[in-house]
DNA sequence: TTTATCTCCGCAAAGGTTTGCGGAAACATT
DNA sequence: AATGTTTCCGCAAACCTTTGCGGAGATAAA
């Protein structure tokens, strides 16, 4: 910019206004700083404007794990967003850790990012340091696992309803043995999705047999066992993609076929049920939509809307042949 | 800084001195200092740093896509590694277009990241817009999709050595009739694999039949057709993850079952192959590696090593059930 | 006592923009 | 001709740190 201060015989400010077409500037100057900028092709010191306006058009995104079925699908669209926007992202994982929970907080504080989209993790007991962020105006959107509290803003899948959705395609198909793969029993996801299947399963007279696993493993491991044994089964549920991975490989050992041997459904993004043939069905909970939202979300919050807002991604049944 | 300055009577330079422990400053009120910093919890502006610095302490990374098996692993690999070493991490996606490439190029140029690792797009022709960020010291570091020039720091899979070892497991598994499914044959990575298993194969005068994939669906489609053919069959090999999964669609809807009916062997990063059982036999090919490898080489870069590399990661054949 | 050395700290510039305010010139209104 | 209104632009401060240089005081050496 003082390049072409001195040059063209402007003042700076002169410059920097006609270069965002401020209104005080002549059509004529303007034109003479826009048409040498572009020659010198001058690009303005991210820094010094940063500085100069305390915002950063950088935005915040933090995840458990990157390499996760469900989050790429988020974190994919909100870049695309973001870039469409003119923002940059800046990413980092918690790999549920508290403790680097709040390191990557304070990260995203002092590179002051214009806002945030968190997940807390698992085992994330305050939200202090989440308050200190709101405190410095840099509003905060939680997304899929999200705090109690009210007055925040979150975006979450519908979950009881997409767990009745699916205890109700069960029932369609008129299964009533059914094993429910649930994940951690303190996370309230889980709680959420089970009092609704079981709900709905115990109205219907359904006979329920729950196992919750941590990771696709046990899962694996424990449906094996209950296959192999005297219980009698016609349909499986699962609560995630990284259950449904696990159950498949049960399914998969045990040589059965799906929807023929055993039904199957579950709750997913749908990455997973398309690896499979048949296809499982499953209920959509589309990460790539709760981004738009999510992003949706912040874009109000930074043009000033005060709204606090909780917001829900609705689920659909997607039919596969496994049911 | 002013505010600890004016309360205890110091200059700001001093705060400054004492709060990054430069030896000018006693330890008396290095210490005072230190602990009103603590108690007021000071945080320096990043932007504030960064303009004086010219320096950001943020490291880009550019994808064609987030959501991709192989891509994932090493991002997640690459922003560890990043918080471990105190810098962030911007992760912007090209989808493979070679104008969003550039734009995004210019993003990570105007926030003056520190460095970039870099994946090119399938379609890039030109490198100037690379140049610029060398030309102005920033290091760009390749990975995996990486152009053809030398004098570049790269680090990438062994790719013939891969396919090499893939078509030797075939041969160990006696099998001659052979299905190659690869991607697109103008990407080098392309070339490389296919070259190195087209050699391997002719040399041990197996019957090759190679077909060319875009994408899984398309993978699919070929491969079932094939099946279906009156060509003779006893192998399949994939060079990518996506296509693996096309592949095994179509072999779960022939109903053929792995290594009694028909062999199989992919080049992975591993989380595909598992998902099905029996697992496919792969040679891995490790984002997770590639990425700490690829970090080592730029913070080479940064500590002013002149030394430009093509590093390599080497492969190893994981067996599964499929051969 | 004088001179040299060392310890500790502050001054001030620099980094590149943005923006409130004020001012000169040109134009329009009585 | 005097006053009011626009139009266009520059001054200077502010954003917050970092750092070269120099200087005052203390200590050591002669």
């Amino acid at each position: 910019m003082k390049q072409i201060a001195n040059t063209l015989g402007y003042s700076i400010s002169t410059v920097s206004r006609a270069l965002k077409h401020h209104p005080d500037i002549s059509v004529k100057t303007r034109e003479k700083i826009l048409e040498l900028a572009n020659t010198l092709d001058y690009e303005p010191n991210a820094f010094a404007v940063h500085l100069r306006t305390q915002n950063s058009k950088v935005i915040g995104l933090m995840v458990p794990a990157i390499f996760n079925y469900f989050y790429e699908s988020f974190i994919s669209s909100i870049e695309e967003e973001c870039r469409r926007n003119g923002y940059a992202l800046m990413i980092l994982q918690t790999a549920n850790d508290p403790a680097i929970e709040a390191d990557n907080l304070k990260i995203f504080r002092q590179n002051r990012v214009t806002g945030l989209f968190a997940c807390i993790s698992a085992k994330t007991k305050t939200l202090e340091d989440y308050q200190k962020l709101t405190d410095q105006n840099i509003p905060v959107v939680f997304f899929d696992i999200v705090p109690e509290e009210n007055a925040l803003n979150k975006v979450c899948m519908a979950d009881e309803k997409a767990a009745s959705l699916a205890a109700e395609a069960l029932h369609a198909a008129n299964k009533k043995n059914i094993i429910g793969v649930f994940g951690d029993p303190l996370m309230s996801i889980t709680q959420k999705r089970l009092a609704a299947f079981e709900n709905y399963m115990q109205s219907k007279k359904a006979k329920l047999t729950i196992i919750h696993s941590n990771n696709s493993n046990d899962a694996e491991q424990a449906v094996s066992e209950l296959l192999n044994s005297s219980l009698k089964v016609d349909a499986i549920f699962c609560m995630s993609d990284e259950l449904l991975i696990g159950v498949m490989k049960a399914v998969q050992i045990n040589g059965l076929k799906l929807k023929s041997d055993i039904g199957l459904i579950a709750i997913s993004n749908g990455f997973v049920p398309k690896l499979y043939y048949p296809q499982v069905t499953y209920i959509e909970t589309s990460g790539h939509k709760l981004g738009k939202l999510a992003f949706t979300q912040l874009m109000a919050c930074l043009s000033g809307s005060p709204a606090v807002n909780e917001l829900i991604v609705e689920s659909v049944l997607i039919q596969g042949g496994s049911l």
